[in-house]
DNA sequence: GCCTTATGTTGACGTCGTTAACATTCGAGA
DNA sequence: TCTCGAATGTTAACGACGTCAACATAAGGC
């Protein structure tokens, strides 16, 4: 099942409590923008038509965000959360050693590939840098942190490089997003169902450069 | 030297013709885009813009680009096209050994944290895949056989392991890509200065990643 | 029950990409 | 050299977009 979609797509006015105030618009609102993004990019997004999916005015999205950016952002954030906890599964469930660095990396491109608008929304600089809003970036930051306390587990273990983790890790992550953002961005040409294959390519190689070299 | 910077951007009408006909404005529209998205990022492009610093009527450009994404299209184009050159020159001056594969990646993040804007527009998935146009294919596709090139290369000389040239380097590619979209992404925050040695540090871990294992 | 506040609506503005209709200039062929 | 089609540039306008101001309606504590 894709990773972040959002629970009642068909019925998405379930809760409203009257015909004039919605109930819970804001959730809404983040859901039906997330549904758009995932069946026409991010580029097709408009706030009006965000509306008129959840039959509500234009401009009624001002009450709970400061602009598009802050849809965008909020967006992002609920990705991020999926993101992170899909990351953790797979390194807890295969072990917390080798495999489990390898499950994680798979994790991470599958992530991508099967939700690639989303993925760009977080990854693809349309939220700035600086005015993303706390509960962005410590999202985000969760997301790194498993990955450098995987590392760091590892390298208690013996099994990876003693370098800075910090290091080790930002090479990591950008070797995998990298792979992800080939895969998603229509560069590299594959044919159906060789995506988990590459990914498993991927997370092998990126282990041949981080792990412990031999004494 | 940065290395898209168009050749004569305080005297763009110099060969105009006349105060009607402007001479060479296809080049001089993709000149000044460059220019404006170095300075304010891609976003901040507009049509209207493009045309008032150049001194001429915001549909000129519809003579000789089909749309604003055309445009684009020429931007990222050209973008592929120094690039290219700059990865072949540090392949070929660096002895087209490992010395050689290292200085390529290094050139490779070189390129991003100096032109960032441009290699966004490059990558970053402003220029649809299907609609791109056989030029920029072409130049893309150049870019990349210039790293095919150098990996079977490595691979006779014993120096790089004989997976599918293809397929090592895509994982190469998207390692070194990753790691560019990071640090001009913003993601990751740098001292300044540290740049240069971060590109360094990830080019030789994808060297141990694709390295001929010991025997 | 009233009144503050939260929430949603309507109307409007300025900017954007794009098109259509028109104007000007270039260059090849007589 | 003159002419006329083709190339190139301009003006006016349209619809869609994000956003704001002013107004309408509902919710909930006093």
């Amino acid at each position: 099942m894709a990773a972040t979609t959002p629970a009642a797509a068909p019925a998405p006015e379930r809760k409203r409590r009257n015909a004039y105030h919605h109930g819970n618009l804001r959730q809404a609102l983040v859901d039906q923008a997330v549904r758009t993004i995932r069946a026409d990019g991010v580029e097709a997004l408009t706030l009006r038509d965000v509306g008129a999916h959840l039959r509500v005015s234009r401009t009624a999205l001002y009450r709970h965000f400061a602009d598009k950016q802050a849809l965008l952002v909020a967006v992002a954030t609920e990705g991020f959360r999926t993101f992170r906890k899909e990351l953790a599964d797979a390194w807890d469930g295969a072990g917390r050693g080798r495999e489990g660095f390898l499950a994680q990396g798979r994790a991470y491109i599958r992530f991508a590939t099967e939700n690639p608008s989303h993925y760009r929304v977080m990854f693809g600089g349309y939220v700035a840098k600086g005015d993303c809003g706390a509960e962005l970036a410590a999202e985000s930051e969760a997301g790194f942190r498993v990955l450098v306390d995987a590392l760091v587990e590892l390298q208690h273990a013996g099994l990876v490089r003693r370098d800075p983790p910090l290091e080790l890790a930002v090479f990591v992550w950008g070797a995998v997003h990298g792979a992800a953002m080939l895969a998603i961005g229509g560069q590299v040409v594959r044919p159906d169902g060789a995506s988990a294959a590459a990914a498993a390519y991927t997370a092998e190689r990126v282990w041949d450069a981080v792990k412990a070299p031999a004494r």
